[in-house]
Parts: structure tokens; C-alpha cells; sequence
DNA sequence: GTGGATGCAAACGATTTGCAAGCAT
DNA sequence: ATGCTTGCAAATCGTTTGCATCCAC
């Protein structure tokens, strides 16, 4: 069983809850999928290895990951949240391609230092954010070649 | 007739669109009205003036007004879609009260730079960008007093 | 007059929930 | 045993769409 694996498990426990076989396969679909998948691609995932898992089960189990801090909600405009792996990883922002649709990921220390600064300011108490650019990858960039 | 209609009118007539007393009705109170109202929001105003007016052309309308550039959609995480003005309004972004939901704007020219900078170095070719933060706005604040 | 616009209700799609049965503790 | 979990289907909720009628041009 993977680490992360044992951090829900941790998680569960803590509050009374139950790891069943459900939450186990499902986790361990997620934890192994590309990032920022939909549930419904990871109940596909899951349902490759056991039909009897229900999509329901998929969301309500997901929901559980966010709260335990093992995955991230994302809305990147396509109508369907995407959800990330939160687990040991630094935070970070993202580049959307509104073509291809491809994510890519990076972190800038200083637009986070920016983003405090702006906060105080305005007597904000930031927690977290989300910033996400949209516009052209490079394969997609209609100046490209 | 404000100048926001105007640009409205002259969008649609570009586009062959008829200028009706729904999309004027519409119009006329989403400029007038908060900023990030709901279509929901908006129809309950609307009604009030003209119960004659159907949701649905709501979001038709609503539509539009992003079309022409007098309309801006927002997700703040509420589950339903907020619009914002964005006639004659410079670029700005965020920040969002988690528990009165009070959304504060600000700009950081800086910010942008150095958007620019990490999109670059990416081969990415922004055209929008979005950046949220979440927290305690100054009432909220768990810490005061 | 004509093609776009409207209201209504029905359709939609993602997500949530009620419930009886199942299973981890 | 106990009560949290599950699958299923039905419900929800914001939003969109089909269609007959209406109206700005």
C-alpha cells in the first residue's frame, strides 16, 4: 500500500470512518492517474478493475481525499471539476491551452510574495488561491512555424 | 440610453441581432446592478420591472453581453456562474471572503509583469488570465479584535 | 414579410441524495 | 451487533434547448 494510501486511511480512522475496498481501489486509481482527472474518467479507471464500484461511491470518495488533503478541486471551465493530487506536492498555478486543452503546471515564488503583499493591503487574510492563464500552448499557437 | 446599450446595439446590429426590449430591459439592469450578480439575481431584478421576461432569455442575453465584451463570466465556487461589467473597466482579480463570500477587486501591475515572464518562459501565448484569493476579508477574520 | 427572438416547458449533464442491503469495526 | 458505506435510481440544480408564437427590422 502506497503512503498516501496511509495518510486516508490515517485520515478515516481519526474521524470513525471505515477504509473499505471501495476507498482503497479508488484511491489507489487516483493516486495512479494522470493529474487533474474527471470523475467520471477515474470511474472509468476504477470500473476497469471492479464494475461493482458506482459512481456516487467515486464522488463521495473524492470528496473525502480533498478533506484529507490528498486532492484538489479544480475548475478549469469545461463544465466538469477536475481534481488533482495534492498529496506532498508543492503548491502551484497553471497554464490552460484553450485549444488542446493541455494543463502545465509551474510555481512562481514571487507572485506568491506579490500576492501576500496585495492581501495585507486590504486587510485580507489570504488562506489559499488559484491562479490559472489562459491562452495558446506552444504546439497550439496559431504564429507557430 | 447609457453608453453601455449603445455598444450592445451596435454589436448586435453588426452581427445582424435585433436590439428587443428584453435584451434592453436586460441590459439596463445588469449595468445598474451589483457587480458579480447571478443570472438568477439578475432575473429576480428584472422580473420585478417586466415579469413578462423568461429566465431563459436571461442567459441568452447574458451571452451576448460577454460577446460584446460588456460582460464578464466569474466562478467563485459557489456552484452557480457570477457575471461581472467589463465595459470601459480595466483588468482586475479577486479576493474572496470564504465566509461572508464578499468579493473584494484588486490590480497589481507587477503581478501581470511577471505573469507574462512565466508564460514566456513556457512558450505559452497568454490571453487571459484569472487569479483568485481565498480567505477572511477584514470582518471575517477569526483574529480580530 | 421574414428571420431572428421569446416564453414556456422539457431536456440536459454534472453532482448529490434517499434508501434498503452490505460490510468493516 | 452497530452504524458507517454502498449501489442504484431518483432527485437536484444551474443552464440549455425545442418549438410555436411574436416582433424588430
Amino acid at each position: 500500500m502506497g503512503h498516501g494510501e496511509e495518510v486516508l486511511r490515517r485520515c478515516l480512522s481519526h474521524r470513525g470512518l471505515k477504509f473499505t475496498r471501495q476507498r482503497r481501489l479508488i484511491t489507489e486509481a487516483f493516486l495512479n492517474a494522470e493529474e487533474h482527472i474527471t470523475a467520471e474518467g477515474l470511474y472509468r479507471r476504477v470500473s476497469g478493475r471492479d464494475p461493482r464500484v458506482g459512481l456516487a461511491t467515486v464522488y463521495r470518495t473524492l470528496a473525502l481525499l480533498c478533506e484529507c488533503g490528498l486532492a484538489r478541486r479544480h475548475d478549469f471551465g469545461e463544465g466538469q471539476t477536475r481534481y488533482e493530487h495534492s498529496y506532498d506536492r508543492g503548491h502551484h498555478d497553471h497554464l490552460i491551452c484553450q485549444v488542446c486543452g493541455k494543463v502545465t503546471e509551474f510555481h512562481h515564488p514571487k507572485i506568491e510574495r506579490l500576492q501576500k503583499e496585495v492581501s495585507e493591503q486590504a486587510r485580507f487574510t489570504p488562506l489559499s488561491h488559484r491562479l490559472e492563464i489562459y491562452g495558446y500552448c506552444e504546439g497550439c499557437s496559431p504564429r507557430k512555424g
